[in-house]
DNA sequence: CGGACAAGCTGA
DNA sequence: CAGCTTGTCCGG
């Protein structure tokens, strides 16, 4: 038994009384006295040898059904791979209310969808991961419903709202679906699971098949620790399941053609028959031991569309190169794309503006003497915020406009963020700009022709969340892509390549489908056909320094294994996932937990100047296993295992 | 986590 | 030495 005590982390043993109504098994959530209170627990075995010595105390109460043994094994696995506690994991596997009775498990497949080659093809996948390498066009409704005509079926996608979507289009196939985190018993019933990345700790007994859409998207990463990746927990559910993984993606991770890699392997061994022994011993993932992204690794996706089909949902992208300009005269905008914009604007068109800069500027000096404004107390560059102050971002420090060295007021902004590019658009474009931030209001956004927006606003301007916030778009335009391509962060590139990927979508008008609720009441329409990229019409514009950047051409050329090649060499020269695993640890705990880790073999260790420290092993699971016999120092700590971003 | 209990500090 | 705080241990 676990008592949901997430600090104790540790099973105990407990009697049922005979006359203690309900059903117990594994899996059955519990109240169990503990340590002097009642609290809920998981029945993790039955029928257990108490050690020697021990008074038992009884169940209280069978609460109702949790996770099964499957899930349960699922759970400790994501646990050991991310280092975190079984109570977390198992929470997440849990239903959201009580459930107190199961219904017999049957299965109801798919049968309508189109009957299209991508569909033929994945019907005939056999156990194993499959990258299918879509079109940012391609709906994925459609590839859940072709993968659902095998049985329940697990699909996850990066957003709920998403999910949605596909949930409904999948019922209309006829389907039994279960929507994640509503539909538990249904699940558990034999139902399709659709869901966000909560998904993946869905019970499904009768899985046939499991699918990842978007398995690039750091969405189906749990951003607070244990940081867990949905996509990795679905295919590690799949190896237990001995059924197909499919991975789907306009620009597939490392990760997932790593995964497809290894399991094929396997499928060479066994002759396409998979027999459990065959499958290597945790951990799945083999790093480099052998070096496992040496450049023999043939990074292809299995499955993939036309290259015409496949080109045509990449919008047409327009590379500004402005090497050659006078920076400080022209500022973020070039002459060039003032002109689409306003072309754009002025045939009744939208414009979106990205730039992932907040606030009014990121870097400014004194326009008398010259200094560059740095905070008094630590001399980091400072920012200056939407009321024209300056703020540290290190130390939260604030002052007013005011140069340290001369006194002088006026400050020229040397990098600007979106308050400021806002108004200077606003003057350049001769029309309103609105600005859209994480921060604004969401409504706002999804409700152009409602409130805060009028229909007629046309042009916008904001962080990458305005890519998530708008729909009918012509153009896409960013204004510092160097920015993203240069950004000192592992997956620069990646993340990169995928903004690029959604911006195609959204001037292909995919993301019409995409806006939570909105759709609720609407027929038909734009939501099961996706038209997209080139042949809508829509543009992606892209102003830069570095034109030969292999993401730029691989959205240029519609080839995302561009990207896929030069990351795998320079995550392996690196030591980054999935050539490497490591983990950031850090808070007041971090120099405890690191003297307690020693200096073990296999793992390197290095402090950062922020205080935390990095710690990496090219070894298959070493760093799992190195984590997992250090005891916890008391005190706040983080330990994230393979962060999709090292964050200070 | 939260209760139990032990060890340490304070004030009369 | 009661009365209180702080720390450490442990839960079946």
């Amino acid at each position: 038994m676990l008592p949901d005590v997430p600090a104790v982390d540790r099973a105990f043993d407990y009697f049922a009384a005979d006359d203690l109504p309900g059903e117990l098994c594994v899996g059955s959530l519990v109240r169990i006295p503990f340590g002097g209170r009642r609290v809920a627990g998981w029945v993790l075995a039955l029928d257990v040898e108490p050690p020697e010595g021990v008074e038992l105390s009884a169940i209280l109460k069978i609460v109702g059904f949790g996770p099964d043994q499957t899930m349960i094994d699922v759970c400790r696995w994501a646990a050991w791979r991310w280092s975190g506690r079984l109570t977390t994991m198992l929470r997440a596997a849990s239903p959201e209310r009580v459930v107190n009775r199961l219904p017999p498990i049957r299965v109801r497949p798919a049968t309508g969808g189109e009957a299209n080659e991508l569909a033929e093809s994945i019907l005939l996948l056999g156990a194993g991961n499959h990258v299918l390498q879509v079109s940012p066009s391609t709906d994925p409704l459609s590839i859940v419903v072709a993968a659902a005509r095998l049985g329940q079926v697990l699909a996850i996608l990066p957003t709920i709202a998403e999910s949605q979507r596909v949930a409904r289009g999948l019922r209309a196939s006829g389907a039994a679906v279960a929507a994640w985190p509503w539909d538990f018993q249904a699940a558990a019933g034999g139902a399709s699971v659709v869901g966000g990345r909560g998904a993946a700790f869905a019970p499904a007994p009768a899985l046939a098949a499991v699918v990842v859409i978007d398995e690039h998207d750091e969405m189906l990463q749990s951003e607070s620790s244990p940081t867990w990746n949905a996509r990795d927990i679905a295919i590690e559910r799949a190896r237990q399941a001995q059924v197909p993984c499919l991975l789907v993606s306009p620009c597939p991770s490392l990760e997932a053609l790593l995964a497809q890699h290894e399991s094929s392997e396997i499928e060479a061994r066994t002759d396409g028959s998979i027999a459990d022994e065959q499958f290597p011993a945790r951990p799945l993932l083999s790093l480099p031991a052998r070096p496992l992204l040496s450049l023999k690794v043939p990074l292809e996706p299995r499955g993939r569309l036309s290259r015409t089909e496949e080109r045509a949902g990449w919008a047409a992208l327009t590379v500004l190169d402005r090497r050659g300009e006078d920076m400080g005269r022209t500022g973020l905008f070039s002459s060039r794309l003032v002109e689409m914009i306003r072309e754009t604007a002025r045939s009744g068109e939208r414009v979106v503006c990205v730039l992932n800069r907040t606030g009014r500027a990121r870097l400014l000096a004194c326009r008398s003497c010259g200094t560059l404004a740095e905070c008094e107390r630590c001399s980091a560059a400072v920012s200056q915020d939407d009321n024209g102050r300056l703020v540290c971002t290190r130390c939260i420090q604030e002052r007013p406009a005011i140069c340290l060295e001369c006194g002088s007021m006026a400050l020229s902004i040397l990098r600007g963020g979106v308050t400021r590019a806002r108004e200077e658009l606003e003057a350049l474009a001769k029309e309103p700009v609105h600005a859209i931030t994480a921060a604004s209001p969401k409504s706002a956004a999804d409700q152009p022709s409602g409130s805060d927006y009028s229909a007629a606003a046309r042009i916008f301007i904001g962080t990458q969340a305005v890519l998530h916030r708008l729909q009918d778009v012509s153009l896409v335009a960013f204004l510092d892509f160097d920015q993203e391509l240069l950004a000192p962060r592992y997956r620069a590139a990646e993340e990169a390549l995928a903004l690029l990927m959604l911006s195609s979508r959204l001037v292909g008008g995919r993301e019409a489908g995409r806006v939570g609720g909105r759709e609720a009441g609407r027929v038909g329409g734009r939501e099961a056909g996706r038209v997209g990229g080139r042949e809508a019409g829509g543009r992606v514009v892209v102003q830069t320094r570095r034109p030969d950047h292999e993401s730029i051409q691989a959205a240029l050329r519609a080839e995302p294994m561009l990207v896929s090649f030069s990351e795998a060499q320079r995550r392996i020269l690196l030591g980054f996932p999935p050539a490497a695993a490591i983990a950031q640890v850090g808070y007041e705990a971090a120099p405890e937990f690191i003297a307690r880790l020693g200096t073990p073999q296999g793992v390197e260790v290095q402090q950062a100047e922020d205080g935390q420290w990095l710690l990496r092993s090219r070894e298959s699971g070493r760093l799992q296993e190195v984590l997992s016999q250090v005891d916890r120092p008391v005190g706040r700590l983080r330990l994230q295992v393979d962060p999709a971003r090292l964050r200070s």
